[in-house]
DNA sequence: AAGCATTTATGATATTTATCATCAAAAAAA
DNA sequence: TTTTTTTGATGATAAATATCATAAATGCTT
């Protein structure tokens, strides 16, 4: 089965036995089915772009992406990240709002892009697919509400500290033990809330106190419970 | 009709016709009627505590409050704020996480507590009560990532720019103009996400520089403008 | 109204972080 | 592979912000 093969039925997708998907039965998900477009984004390219209204949502079967906002001067924050089986551009189709955020591929991804009226249709018939949409929106709020009083309170060092654990916890680790996800210092830069040149400095840093190994975009953590401890992250 | 009345039917409500209860018909208010119970909260009192597990929601009939998270070393964040025909607790509740923040009573507060079953009970039944609920809930995810990159992008003087205008639009000015709430200097600077004395010397200086007038608590914007300039605000 | 506690104000100073500049290294393109 | 562009590293410096200390003003309580 190739991803990005048109003709992957729903049922016999491995995203349809996890959240929200897995609360439909067999009649609904045909109705996704039938109307759902396979679709495959080069790593770079932009999957959805902020202030554009979309016509559906994009549920991602394979690869990473970044979800960023333009901010002061055009500069780039990015607000989360996004990963196999994540459902993208939700907020905006259920609020009837415009993008709140850009979504860029940081691989290349393969997506089923889902028209909003067969979402609602969905939604109206299934109240326990409905409430699984609602629970990963009231999730979200509350974890913005952590990144919120993170950004507020700790300084650039912690955050960043913080930032790391994060990351291996969202993409794992390679075999070698590398956080699996490569980017540039400006995207953890742009993740943390500081200057680029200021990332790079306390990587190294981090790196000289030995609690991590730095090859090129290849980070791997060594001493998390340090990293831990710098950043105050207690769960 | 007072508001701390606990015979105030929900019919009589004023709170019924905004959303997400203007969705709702007689015979689903009465759900809301027959179990609901009128609270006062005083000036100071806590509403709810963040990490509870509350078994309702608070539907706000008169009253100002502000909704803050314990950061580092206890320090206060406030998320928002929450006034008339505001609800509170149904991230927590829909979610069925515990409370991500605690709410204060910023001024004697007169409140409904909905109990979540029949909260649940009126969801299941009107779809469109439910689709009222998960857009407040969207909306309010869009609002938070503008937050983040406030926060991670603007500098503490354009933060309190910003946040003084955003002070008159959620809250208004009484007669005498000045933004109608009260908050003490350290509040606004757990709002900010800055130090108190940070905050205060910035206010004087918007004071030196004739963009507000500083009297104790009250402030009065008088160049707008120009602290939207200050703050960045395009909207 | 007086007294106490809290809040506000302000100075001095330390720390953190950003900015600018330059060069090396690495990645991407030709 | 070679060239070109982008990214990463590091120093010097400036700016922003936090922290500590102390005094004045305000608001609360009795």
């Amino acid at each position: 089965m190739e991803c990005n093969d048109n003709n992957v039925r729903c049922h016999n997708c491995n995203v349809k036995d996890i959240t929200p998907f897995k609360a439909l039965n067999d009649t609904e998900l045909d109705i996704i089915a039938d109307n759902k477009t396979c679709v495959v984004f080069k790593k770079g390219q932009i999957i959805m772009h902020e202030g554009n209204k979309p016509n559906g949502v994009y549920c991602i079967m394979k690869g990473k992406s970044k979800i960023h906002k333009l901010g002061i001067e055009g500069k780039e924050q990015i607000i989360r990240f996004a990963k196999n089986s994540d459902m993208l551009g939700y907020r905006s189709v259920l609020s009837d709002e415009p993008l709140s955020a850009s979504v860029t591929a940081l691989e290349d991804t393969y997506a089923c892009f889902i028209p909003k009226n067969e979402l609602f249709e969905v939604i109206e018939i299934n109240s326990s697919f409905s409430m699984s949409l609602m629970k990963i929106a009231c999730h979200e709020l509350g974890e913005a509400g952590k990144i919120i009083t993170n950004l507020a309170q700790k300084t650039v060092r912690e955050r960043l500290a913080e930032i790391l654990l994060l990351l291996e916890r969202i993409f794992g680790v390679t075999e070698e033990g590398n956080l699996d996800v490569s980017l540039t210092r400006e995207e953890i830069a742009n993740l943390v809330g500081t200057a680029t040149e200021s990332t790079i400095r306390l990587l190294s840093e981090f790196k000289e106190d030995k609690l991590i190994i730095l090859k090129g975009r290849k980070i791997k953590l060594v001493d998390k419970s340090k990293l831990a401890k710098i950043g105050s992250v207690f769960d």
